[in-house]
DNA sequence: TAAAAATGTGCAAACGTTTCAATATCATAA
DNA sequence: TTATGATATTGAAACGTTTGCACATTTTTA
């Protein structure tokens, strides 16, 4: 019942453990014989290979890190991220490389539990799924040579290797559709704005309604991307203000749920008294009654492209990674008239 | 820029390679003096363990491996999954564990790679996240003394380390708490019946309607639990059989979520003329008009349990595993009178 | 005061690979 | 023939740990 090591496949084929190696690397300089000789022996005796033993001497983990650079709870009740893991796995499977999972309770200790993935040589690179302001997790991993790729994107570091939507044109570009639909009054539902992903559409949205010259910009800013907070949120702003909007901008599809169920309960219609448009598309989400107009996330491509590029990072040291922006499509369904 | 290593460690502290690795450990024959020193040399050096040769010696790899079971796009998409990680996730991180995830396209790949997870040695132990019939992954785990723990359960194999509800009681009680409600005409909804889950949920609203002798079993199978499928299957069904039923009880949120669109589509009332009950109580369906009733399972608490119990198998030789059944709650909001 | 026990440390082997450099074998060219 | 170069194979070191055993020193016991 003991393993099967090289060793024993080498001695059961009389030859040496070196040759049993390269057979198994499928190296020219073996003898088409010697292969097939080694190669039964080592069905005969049904070896696998330790993964362990070989990256001690490679170098290598063949192992990509996910973090989520969200408190846990959070990163896993949005579907978004799901859609992102799903991406990911694909290619990480067909590529032969391991995926492992990254994610804490908050954001200092993910950022050491971050560092230890590669001080301890657990992975050989990672994916980060989601930045901050002043992200100094990317600070650290640029300072050490860590391989990594940011889904999203960080102001404060040029060139790094990203992918990501252009969300401060997406968001003007929606603002400026819902405008022509004659929304009056657009206001905007974001999730905390320590994330940039929550600037970059704030930023598009202000821009839109200043060159469209017709109002001031407002933004409701709720604690989480959750409903409870964006219901919440947007119910206070109702009662505060008696209504004075005709459109909301969720900056997020599970903000915009919470939106509609707050508006829905003080009695106004959808869409004929409030536009509602969210971003993401989640999937579930246009089953609703009204269906959720939204801005498509290519989220499962973002995935891919992410894991796609740092396994090419990983395998050809002349490439740095590039920035991928990938396009979204707004789907108008019910929400907005 | 060169790593750290124990030996270099042990030169600038004076002492040997083995005194240091017994530092690490906190072995208790080291004085508290050289202790005191090689931990502050280690923190000079930026030292830090490497996880690899660590694990060649001790054929432990502080890993466990989550194997979907189903294939990814559709485990992805069903949010169950999510919270199950996300329980497993809390419990790994707390006991300084890592988590690979394992997911392919179909159950064959899937059964060959997590065969293979074991035998290059890349996890201690496994995750099953949902199981069939006659499933042979679990098979081959057994026969092969691979540690793992079944989110769900398995009839063919007895006694085998499960953490799961009961399926077949908590269907039969809510089949009878319909009854109760004055519901006459149930019919069930379904995902693939190779799914244990699927026919324990079965056997009990077969079971349930028996016992009240007032009607037949009726049941409609959809080919994955989604709500695409379902919507499509009810939607047919009531074509079909011009209505005849008076409530659903679906064995998943998803599938309720296409049921209510189909029923409501046709005109139909909910919860009035029919009244629907789903499994699971996926949080952003009770935002839902109208919030759907249905089984909430203790989700998190799953991925926890299991989580707990395949560590505590890896670090205790003599425990083998229970089976741990935990119980459910039904909650009723709109969708039942 | 000698023997026994406790305490602290080091040596070297082992874990299972990969790979560099060296060697053995054989056909080819001069 | 003999040197020349391919071609095929091997030996041994290295990757960074852990750990059983031996050794040395100190403390305790009788």
């Amino acid at each position: 019942m003991k393993n099967v090591t090289i060793k024993d496949v080498a001695k059961a084929a009389g030859v040496s453990p070196s040759t049993v190696s390269r057979v198994i690397s499928d190296s020219n300089r073996i003898s088409e014989e010697t292969k097939e000789l080694v190669r039964r022996t080592m069905r005969e005796l049904g070896y696998h290979h330790n993964a362990i033993a070989r990256s001690l001497v490679t170098q290598k983990t063949n192992t990509i890190g996910l973090v989520m650079a969200r408190p846990t709870q959070q990163a896993f009740a949005n579907p978004f991220f799901s859609g992102i893991i799903q991406g990911i796995a694909a290619v990480t499977q067909k590529e032969h490389y391991s995926l492992i999972l990254s994610s804490t309770g908050d954001y200092r200790e993910e950022q050491e539990e971050t560092l230890k993935l590669f001080r301890n040589r657990r992975v050989d690179g990672v994916i980060l799924m989601s930045s901050r302001r002043n992200d100094e997790l990317i600070d650290q991993l640029i300072k050490s040579g860590y391989p990594f790729v940011l889904i999203g994107r960080s102001p404060e570091h040029e060139g790094i290797p990203i992918v990501n939507n252009d969300n401060i044109k997406d968001t003007y570009d929606t603002v400026a559709f819902l405008l022509k639909r004659n929304y009056k009054k657009i206001i905007a539902l974001s999730g905390p704005e320590e994330y940039i992903v929550s600037q970059d559409r704030a930023q598009g949205y202000i821009q839109a309604l200043r060159e469209h010259g017709n109002m001031d910009p407002e933004i409701i800013c709720v604690a989480d991307f959750k409903f409870e907070d964006a219901y919440q949120g947007v119910l206070d702003y109702i009662k505060e203000n008696r209504k004075k909007f005709d459109a909301i901008l969720a900056f997020d599809d599970m903000l915009a749920l919470g939106a509609i169920r707050a508006i829905q309960e003080q009695g106004l219609r959808i869409p004929e008294d409030v536009g509602i448009i969210g971003f993401n598309d989640e999937p579930m989400l246009s089953y609703l009654k009204p269906a959720l107009s939204t801005v498509r996330l290519p989220i499962h491509r973002m995935g891919e492209e992410a894991a796609r590029m740092l396994i090419k990072m990983l395998n050809d040291d002349s490439y740095k990674g590039e920035e991928i922006i990938l396009s979204t499509e707004l789907i108008i369904r019910d929400t907005v008239r």
